[in-house]
DNA sequence: GGCACCGGCCAC
DNA sequence: AAACGTGGCCGGTGCC
């Protein structure tokens, strides 16, 4: 073991010389010991370095930021690569800490987290913790008891032993998962996802601010009127006879629970309503009959709405920044797209009522922007569908110019409600949605249905030829990639009789919604290094769209460089077809037209 | 009391 | 017949 080699560092007189010796190595191992997780709350107890040569530990509770300063400019710089185990949770302690900002430079970096999840090809079984890939990659042994460990008081041998190791180790994991990368044709995407680091780096640290004090009038609002409407469907239901025979201590009928789909379900039964599921769809067809069934579908979205978003959101709130600071899952998906939780932004209800909670802090704008109708465009230039391009050229709306088609009108007779639903069409069509799909949301025949499809088949040929090809490649080949190469080994479940059909739609899919990833990372890449030295940082990021903290004058040059530099990602990727970019400047996360 | 699963529904 | 893809997250429910 290199391990027992480990030199502990807590004089400053050391840094110096440390820091010209790291200079002359290729390659550095970077690990860091916390206090806890949040960045805000927790300490930075140790920061391991390992060469080929050496490997310290720098006590970070006995040296200062001033101290280790030296050290910033071979963190921040592409040569030496540094090579670390999900980056981005290091990159947090050592900006906040340290002010040291690890990534900045395009190349600097090498996650060995992100690489064990990129060889893996969405496989849903791996696991990618340190010890697990060290095993998968290095056939070995990796001890990560003292993870949890009391990182606060005097350090034991073990701690120590363990902290050197973790950073040691890096050095030949990196190795064999470079070579890897390159067997697998995954150097472009594994360098696209390092570079997105040190931007997610960034945008975790800002968090998003909420007015707190709108958020709690929302609440309240919903509160009310959800327990007016509790009272309400319990006498609409008593009425129609559906009153529960069950009492409770005090005689008094025990009400349904109208969180239970299970006794939903039952009420309905016992005024006559038999149902195999009471999803929304289903009472949706029942409610301008019954209005008790409408009442409980308002009810059920009031009550999703409330424990979903409601308090819960307050909770997350940081005490030290107050914002919200979302985890970032960077490759979240198969597909790359990044996930974020605690909260999850990227599912706050599109409606005005949220959004506007969303807002920007005293002195800024947020500026908002998002990808024009990226997956058709990335479509579009995939199949090189001629009359898809020629829209796309000629600055066509997509979605409108279908709705038109569709509902035979005008382009400018076309309704914001038409323009919604053929969006879902558009979405729905390319990604597989069959006759019996399309007859449903439609209420129309599945024979009308079909014939639809037909017609709109008809006028893309083109997307129609790519769509049958791709679906035919997953299915031969059980793999697919993205623009930059990104990599999905499709698993299909032998077992499941509708496999075969769901493999086709994933494979039409996959490559697509991918691209996408890829495009928005690149970027957020670009944008960050737009934007470093202005005061202005990203604090949100939703699949297509970003939103921008802007200090109020610059807002306008903000938006210019955000639409530039997010068709300058795509264009990198997608040669052939005209990319859009909608941009907002708004004092809260609400869209303009 | 923790865990896994399910029905259900929000986003892109 | 909700099979149109990718997720996260909630409360209810049942199990250990």
């Amino acid at each position: 073991m290199t391990s027992k080699s480990y030199r502990l560092i807590d004089s400053r007189a050391e840094i110096g010389p440390l820091t010209e010796r790291l200079w002359a190595a290729p390659v550095v191992a970077i690990d860091t010991e916390t206090t806890g997780l949040d960045p805000y709350q927790g300490r930075l107890r140790l920061l391991q370095l390992a060469t080929a040569e050496e490997t310290v530990i720098i006590d970070c509770f006995s040296l200062t930021r001033e101290h280790l300063a030296p050290l910033a400019a071979i963190i921040a710089s592409s040569r030496p690569v540094k090579v670390a185990h999900n980056a981005r949770f290091d990159g947090k302690f050592l900006r906040q800490h340290l002010g040291m900002e690890l990534g900045k430079e395009v190349g600097g970096l090498f996650d060995t987290y992100l690489a064990s999840l990129l060889l893996s090809a969405g496989s849903v079984t791996d696991r990618h913790g340190l010890e697990p890939v060290v095993a998968r990659y290095l056939g070995q042994a990796l001890d990560k008891q003292a993870q949890r460990s009391d990182w606060t008081g005097e350090l034991s041998e073990e701690q120590l032993d363990y902290a050197a190791t973790d950073a040691s180790i890096l050095l030949p994991l990196q190795a064999v998962q470079q070579e890897r990368l390159s067997q697998s044709d995954l150097l472009v995407t594994a360098a696209l996802e390092f570079d997105c680091i040190h931007p997610l780096v960034g945008l975790e640290l800002n968090g998003v601010h909420v007015d707190v004090v709108r958020w709690r009038h929302l609440i309240a609002t919903m509160r009310e009127e959800s327990a007016r409407l509790e009272t309400l469907i319990e006498s609409e239901l008593a009425e129609l006879g559906a009153a529960r025979s069950q009492l409770d201590l005090f005689g008094h009928p025990e009400p349904i629970n109208l969180d239970s789909p299970a006794q939903v379900r039952q009420a309905l039964a016992r005024i006559g309503i038999e149902l195999e599921d009471t999803r929304e769809w289903r009472l949706q067809r029942l409610a301008p009959q019954y209005p008790v069934v409408a009442n409980i579908l308002r009810h059920r979205h009031l009550a999703r709405n409330l424990s979903t978003y409601g308090e819960n959101l307050l909770e997350m709130i940081n005490p030290v920044t107050g914002r919200l600071h979302p985890d970032y899952r960077q490759i979240g998906t198969p597909t790359g797209r990044i996930t974020s939780n605690s909260p999850s932004l990227q599912q706050i209800p599109h409606t005005e009522d949220y959004r506007a909670c969303f807002t920007a802090p005293a002195g800024c704008k947020l500026v908002i922007a998002d990808y024009s109708q990226i997956e058709m465009r990335i479509l579009a230039d995939f199949s090189r569908d001629e009359a898809l391009l020629a829209a796309f050229d000629r600055g066509a709306d997509l979605h409108r110019q279908t709705a038109a088609e569709m509902f035979d009108l005008p382009l400018d007779q076309v309704t914001q409600r038409q323009r919604e639903y053929a969006k879902g069409l558009n979405y729905g069509l390319i990604y597989g949605m069959g006759a019996e799909g399309l007859a449903s949301r439609l209420d129309s025949s599945v024979a009308e249905a079909a014939s639809l499809i037909e017609r709109y088949f008809a006028a893309y040929p083109g997307v129609a030829r790519w769509l049958d090809a791709a679906a035919e490649r997953a299915v031969t080949e059980g793999r697919s990639r993205t623009a930059s190469g990104r990599l999905w080994v499709f698993r299909p479940d032998p077992a499941d009789p509708e496999g075969l059909s769901a493999l086709r739609r994933v494979g039409k899919n996959a490559p697509i919604q991918g691209t996408a990833s890829d495009i928005f990372k690149r970027s957020i890449r670009l944008l960050a290094d737009e934007l470093a030295g202005r005061d202005a940082r990203i604090v949100n990021a939703i699949h297509d769209e970003l939103v921008i903290e802007a200090a109020s004058p610059i807002a306008t040059e903000v938006g210019e460089i955000l639409a530039r530099t997010m068709v300058a990602g795509a264009r990198e990727f997608l040669p052939r077809v005209e990319v859009e970019v909608d941009v907002t400047i708004a004092d809260a996360w609400i869209k303009g037209g």
